[in-house]
DNA sequence: ATACTGTTAACCGGAACGGTCAAAGGAGGC
DNA sequence: GCCTCCTTTGACCGTTCCGGTTAACAGTAT
């Protein structure tokens, strides 16, 4: 890719970025047109190739950065530091929503992309998720200490069950192409709260 | 649409749903090539225009089946019967794990046509769906009775949470397309049980 | 004027698309 | 075997679309 790509305004460079996901990940990989994309970004389809020589590597491009953003953010948002659960729970889910505010395509890209079959793209789609994998496997959330919760509670379950809340939550609203982030963080900590007062030993 | 279609075998009208719904599914309703759809279903494209007069019919023809199969399987599973909030979800649950057994692409597919923006089709779906939800607007779930569960817990959060990650669980498994339903069904009913230990009241 | 940079409209060859049609294949009745 | 009826298809058509290229245009600094 040509590194004046860098070089241009940091508003422009997002406007590329955004209209690559949102065109990609509407349709396939060979379904999505470069001028689509152009267009959606306000420039024309003559420059996209200027600055990317082809779509392949425009897509591997935005997958790379995919990944880029969400570990830049995540590490970012402090979710791994001590934080106890409801902390890094909040801290995590404020990233996510960061990032959807920012780039509002991109976790719809980012599942259609690992799922993608055109033999053009999916094995390198594969690698470098594969290697990304590789990374951040050994990432845990802080350990729970099960003095702080009601006694006898399935702690695995308890997690994995705030987690697919969490996921059906988001997803709700991507779904519905409805990004109102503040209203989304209303109703996340309502479920926080929620969550603090059935499953924290009480005092 | 011709009425031939009815008098196909079962397993044919099957194949060509769940070929309508895969291709549709993947792109926009301008991007999904019928002579695709026709190679899914394993017939020649002749022969689906000989059903369907044209792409539009098709495609409004699927989003009608869709919002028919949906409610007449809610309906035999007896979710909106009395039958206490865990026995409503159960079956529920399992309507949606019998439908997705069945047509493995349809809830993509839904989701996509609710907001597919292409003029064609883009009136008639929002005019199909809103005498649909018109229709069943007044369905609910059975009334909670605050007794059967832990003193002082907000019901309706509850609820809502229990909904949410039930949804983000499907959701997991449909984006990853692994449709081991049998398996979801054990990891459902996981969930079940971690939630009536947590939020039943204890006797 | 010149030279360089960012940007585009216009173009090209080939593929893909919706839709049609004449004909092939197959099952029964005579 | 032959005729009839119905299902199914390969081949075709006019048009649009797509990835990628190129030659040129505008701006600006020298």
């Amino acid at each position: 890719m040509n590194p004046k790509f860098y070089a241009l305004p940091e508003e422009k460079q997002l406007a590329i970025l955004n209209a690559g996901f949102h065109v990609f990940s509407q349709n396939t990989y060979k379904k999505s047109p470069m001028s689509e994309i152009a267009a959606a970004a306000g420039i024309s389809k003559a420059l996209l190739f200027h600055y990317f020589k082809n779509k392949k590597e425009l897509y591997l491009y935005l997958w790379d950065e995919c990944a880029k953003i969400t570990v830049e953010e995540m590490e970012k948002s402090g979710c791994y530091e001590q934080a106890g659960l409801f902390g890094s729970m909040e801290r995590g889910m404020h990233a996510k929503l960061r990032i959807m505010r920012r780039y509002p395509d991109m976790a719809r890209f980012a599942v259609k992309a690992f799922y993608e079959e055109d033999p053009e793209v999916a094995g390198e789609v594969r690698k470098s998720m594969d290697q990304y994998v590789a990374v951040h496997a050994g990432r845990k959330l802080a350990q729970l200490d099960p003095n702080e919760f009601i006694p006898g509670i399935d702690l695995a379950m308890m997690y994995r069950e705030m987690y697919l809340a969490s996921e059906g939550y988001l997803w709700e609203k991507v779904q519905m192409g409805q990004m109102d982030t503040d209203e989304m963080e209303r109703g996340f900590r309502k479920l926080l709260d929620f969550w603090k007062s059935v499953y924290m030993r009480k005092p």
